[in-house]
DNA sequence: TGAACATATGAACAACTGTTCAAATGATAT
DNA sequence: ATATCATTTGAACAGTTGTTCATATGTTCA
């Protein structure tokens, strides 16, 4: 760290959100960083599901699922609604695709 | 998993991705998923930086952001030119940014 | 009320991740 | 050559995370 940067560093730091948003940010995307909740979020692209659905559609245990589910809520990624002893997730965001897409466009091109 | 989803379950396998594809989406956002690197990642939105201004401007070790520029580098997020002994790193891509921004809008709306 | 179904929850354990520290590489100038 | 600066690298350790298992909650129907 020898040479200077100050006149630089100032500059950077105004244009810089606080570290609060900043940690926020990556608290999200630490959200979709699992292939397992990428895969819920896919799966609830079109549609609404129960969370049976979605174990069985992942092969996967309904608590795990649910547990996931848990998480998504919590970011608000998802929502849910109740029907008889049913419950059914959905996307609560349109965020929620756009952000997928874009990721998916970075992979694929 | 009692009820029936059998028709459901078919209809949105065939809009899901390859399983493969599902968790390289997952790896990629692993990678936004961590404040470091997205203060990083913001400091560079502007322009390219070298690695001691970067590590100055985060108040962190050179090393540990020259471990996280390797991450970002491997997943194609950065880009780096050499300069005599300094090393500059810049965003290889603009999602790097929409993915961002995206990201910024489902927090702060 | 009791049985069956759908989902949620908490504790525990293995696997993964980010930082630190010490040492190595690479480039420049004397 | 050697000293110095900028960066990289590898091993190690602490902290975090996802799944499992067992159990609890909530709903419906007989």
């Amino acid at each position: 760290m020898a040479h200077d940067h100050s006149t630089l560093l100032e500059h950077i730091r105004q244009d810089m959100p606080t570290d609060e948003l900043l940690q926020d940010l990556g608290d999200l995307f630490k959200i979709f960083g699992d292939t397992t909740r990428i895969k819920i979020m896919y799966a609830l692209y079109e549609d609404e599901m129960c969370v049976c659905a979605i174990a069985e559609l992942l092969g996967m245990t309904q608590s795990a699922i649910s547990h996931q589910l848990k998480t998504l809520k919590s970011a608000n990624l998802v929502a849910s609604r109740r029907s008889g002893k049913t419950i059914y997730y959905h996307l609560s965001d349109e965020h929620v695709k756009s952000i997928i897409a874009q990721g998916y466009e970075h992979l694929t091109e």
